[in-house]
DNA sequence: TATTGTTATACTCTATAACTATA
DNA sequence: TATAGTTATAGAGTATAACAATA
């Protein structure tokens, strides 16, 4: 599958949706037998991992020509809601630390969907705004985004989608704070 | 976070969990303005991204020496319960190509933690077996991982937790075969 | 010629540390 | 001296293609 490449900015190569027709695998056939997989099919992680793994297939299917992967979505969202935010504030939100902070607003800023601006008021804090093209893309993206999310889960229905959700919510309110927790420890 | 090179076979440097105390980051205070994540949190994508990075953290902390990620956990559990599979079964089993079944099979060949032998009845095919090793590391991680995973949903009661499994279940149920499907097409 | 598996290459992603500039 | 942010480096992860062996 051809990744989304923010970092090197290939904002002309898009439906370029390669397909190679052979991998390494041949049978998963209707014939092969089944395998076992233990007691992993009762445990959260091995589904976290599969379905993430799913869903960024799916997203990207989906969304031929964006060249975006969802982490570049949801940045873009929260740029959007939260119009001159710092990327400290930027990173502390969606869980990711300083430098990778930097690193994925200065591809979208390479994009020219963002900008990066010195604070007036504190010289070393950034103020990041959307530029008209990262708001054009924006108001894109939310019809998708919202389209392809819910494709994803086809099979269930309102109330099951809605119990899904809440029952994630809760499990990333446990555990939000421990990746940015990592950074943020004074000495 | 320091994580675990299954590739190099680094059986030694287990212990080694270096803490930086400081990575770019450090707000995240009890006074820091509520970013607004706009409609992420409606979304099963955005709790998929960040659970999976959540969990993996987690584990890695809930397993200090153990260098071992989830990933390579599965894969072992796999091959225990369906001893003589072969790269292909394995590989469909988890949803990764050829190419990734025979590097993620390699590193934990180099490991001691299983073999591969030539199939006698075709010889293009490959036996996978556990080693000695590899059973006694089986035996240890049943007991760490069901209770480092049990341990992520501890904000969920039982009826909870089986009811998120049931629902991961039935969406990967409907996504599995999109990953394999990439290689199984035939010309 | 097709299939199984491995290896090679290149590129992306991420962690960490070093660095700049402001305070 | 401490903080906000960036950049540099290295390592791990992954996609793709090329390859070797066997059928």
């Amino acid at each position: 599958m051809s990744r989304p490449s923010a970092k090197t900015a290939s904002p002309a190569k898009a439906a370029a949706t390669k397909k190679t027709m052979r991998a390494g695998l041949s049978q998963a056939g209707p014939e092969m037998t089944k395998v076992d997989l233990d007691f992993l099919p009762s445990t959260i992680g091995y589904f976290l991992r599969r379905l993430q793994q799913a869903y960024k297939e799916h997203f990207l299917a989906s969304t031929p020509g964006l060249d975006m992967a969802p982490k570049d979505v949801s940045a873009l969202f929260v740029v959007a809601r939260n119009a001159g935010i710092s990327p400290s504030q930027f990173g502390s939100a969606l869980g990711i630390d300083g430098a990778m902070a930097s690193l994925q607003l200065a591809a979208l800023e390479r994009r020219g969907l963002l900008k990066r601006e010195k604070s007036v008021i504190d010289g070393r804090s950034r103020i990041i705004t959307l530029t008209q093209q990262g708001a054009t893309m924006i108001t894109k993206l939310r019809r998708t985004v919202a389209s392809v999310d819910a494709q994803f889960t086809d099979g269930l229905d309102e109330k099951e989608r809605a119990v899904l959700l809440g029952l994630l919510a809760r499990l990333l309110a446990a555990h939000a704070g421990d990746l940015v927790m990592k950074g943020s420890a004074r000495r």
